[in-house]
DNA sequence: TGCTACTATGGAACCAGTTCCAAGATTACG
DNA sequence: CGTAATCTTGGAACTGGTTCCATAGTAGCA
């Protein structure tokens, strides 16, 4: 049996307080007893029980993490950012990946049960109006990263102007029949996902902005991931007119474009041009021209502004906005 | 203040015991009974605390995972799969995430507290002698996942094989002189990685087998990652006598290679054939030859194994070897 | 009817810390 | 030297569950 606060109370010769008050670090102690209970301490290898001590003082020194799809590049990239910033403030993170709308729905009500953490941040999954409420009641902690609610705290990106940052360089490079290509309407129901649709908002904003011409045909929507995307793609390079530059709303999805442009043969960037968004880890190397945001750093901000609330300190502002950036490489070029 | 379970029991008008059982499915409770404390719960809202449960019932349904590098793609597809296969079984999952070899130390060292968890799955990382008794004393169940030790539990694959499977085919199509990029000597060392070492001994085997000569030139290390690949390859490629064919330790190690023969001009699978390891995701985009491991699966292994560990029974066998193969591609071909 | 066996229930003790109040020891200072 | 102020210290009470023992109630059976 592991040796409790007490057994060393009893060896050391003093009382359970003290001993509380050497692992804790309190001034309150004199240098004479504090050895005395080090020496106990070593003698008997304790090891303070966190469960004890997390049940005691109702603080778990644990993050949860809601992650939809956590396999995805993005979303690891972030991930790393909260890990390495919990760890250096001697946090640990509970991770839950969200793969279907039921667990999403499940891990967000779960959340408000404030238990075996002290708050949670959530990537990309916007809660909605009655979860807001639900979170707000509950009073936990929250930071919400990649997206933004009324009433909330986090960290996020302007992806409308992301979306016309990418269209931009499009039509700058003399395109105008340019396809979008996004999130089925399904996923974003089911997850309530916002960015897919607000890059595509900035697509639009360009696009009348340029007074090109809007074709509906030149929009389409799969579930998110490199094969559908490429099937999609390949549905529109077979138009009878077919955009000679397509806008992937994610790197993932370029990737799936660039597969199509290759199986029709088309040249990228001569016959066609590819912008993604992201710039995940494989985008330099494919040599993808796409709108970086920091992701790494994302993670990093959500945790600090998270550690605030949780020490009772609201953010200001509540959202943050992080800057993004067009990273111009190979897959786009001049018409 | 949260409701206990002390005000559902003063609700319902019985006793504490009585809402623990019904909290806890037990069939003691008369129908009548249970109702009535159910109700209780209900008008309450009340959730039991699962801080206070666990450090009562001294089981946490936690588990700790410490990975190392856990943005690299295997590490996270392995990480799906102990997340997948945890949920299902009402655990969650905190991770560590492994950059250092200090941390390496650290968590190693932390996972013996048995504290904050019911148990620790390890992936890729080899407890060295010392580590293992530590964690056979604290008595933790622990379950490796990608590795294996003397006198521990877990699920590995034979990569010495893996690297004999990987060169053979190499060797099948002409190719005599080839090339093997692995992981640094320092980070083999500070991490007590071994795959990539065994790797290179199936390539040792494999080219003593069929009377190659071996050419220590042709075995080149360096930290792990695309772009130090490439920099290596490249001078592979720049010996006098360059190799015809390489084979990386790892897919993120072959899309160096990759790079490298773009860097030289060098077509792929014409003037050089490229071989990795592992199958993730990219590697089906990039038509990458390689060797396929289960990872997803080594994930949901390792977490049968630890809870088998947990509810008290050792698996048999202490090691599952699973099932790997040669996924032929568009990146070899004959010379 | 009386005895046994089993079901249902209440609640004290326990898990291992933290917190805080009371009290003893020591120091400072007039 | 006495008194107040400050520093140390001990330990009871508390956190919110689970467990288990004692007991009341009930059914079964001769």
């Amino acid at each position: 049996m592991a040796a409790t606060i007490r057994d060393v109370a009893r060896l050391a010769g003093v009382g359970l307080g003290t001993v509380s008050r050497v692992l804790n670090d309190s001034p309150l102690v004199s240098p004479a007893t504090r050895t005395r209970v080090l020496d106990a301490i070593a003698e008997l290898r304790y090891s303070p029980s966190q469960i004890a001590r997390s049940f005691s003082s109702g603080k778990t020194l644990t993050v949860s993490v809601i992650a939809p799809f956590f396999t995805r590049p993005s979303v690891v990239e972030r991930l790393r950012g909260i890990e390495s910033a919990l760890h250096a403030n001697g946090y640990s993170l509970v991770v839950f990946n969200v793969e279907t709308s039921a667990r999403r729905d499940a891990c967000l009500h779960d959340v408000s049960r404030h238990d075996r953490s002290d708050g949670a941040l959530i990537i990309s999954l916007t809660p909605r109006a009655g979860e807001v409420q639900l979170l707000r009641d509950a009073g936990v902690p929250v930071g919400l990263i990649d997206t933004s609610a009324e009433g909330m705290y986090g960290v996020c990106i302007d992806d409308i102007y992301g979306g016309e940052l990418a269209v931009r360089h499009l039509l700058d490079r003399g395109h105008r029949r340019i396809g979008f290509l996004g999130d089925s309407e399904a996923e974003v129901q089911d997850f309530n996902f916002t960015s897919s649709r607000h890059r595509q908002l900035g697509y639009l904003k360009a696009l009348d902005a340029a007074d090109a011409t809007l074709r509906p045909e030149y929009q389409r929507y799969g579930v998110h991931g490199r094969s559908e995307a490429r099937l999609l793609a390949r549905e529109l390079l077979q138009l009878p007119e077919p955009p000679t530059a397509i806008f992937a709303a994610s790197d993932t999805q370029a990737m799936g474009v660039l597969e199509a442009s290759r199986d029709l043969q088309l040249r990228v960037p001569e016959d066609l041009s590819v912008i993604g968004f992201d710039d995940i880890d494989v985008a330099e190397y494919l040599g993808l021209t796409t709108v970086r945001q920091p992701l790494f750093m994302s993670g990093q901000r959500g945790v600090e502004i998270l550690l605030g609330l949780i020490g009772g300190e609201p953010p200001d502002p509540p959202s943050q906005v992080l800057p993004i950036e067009l990273v111009a490489r190979g897959t786009t070029a001049p018409m």
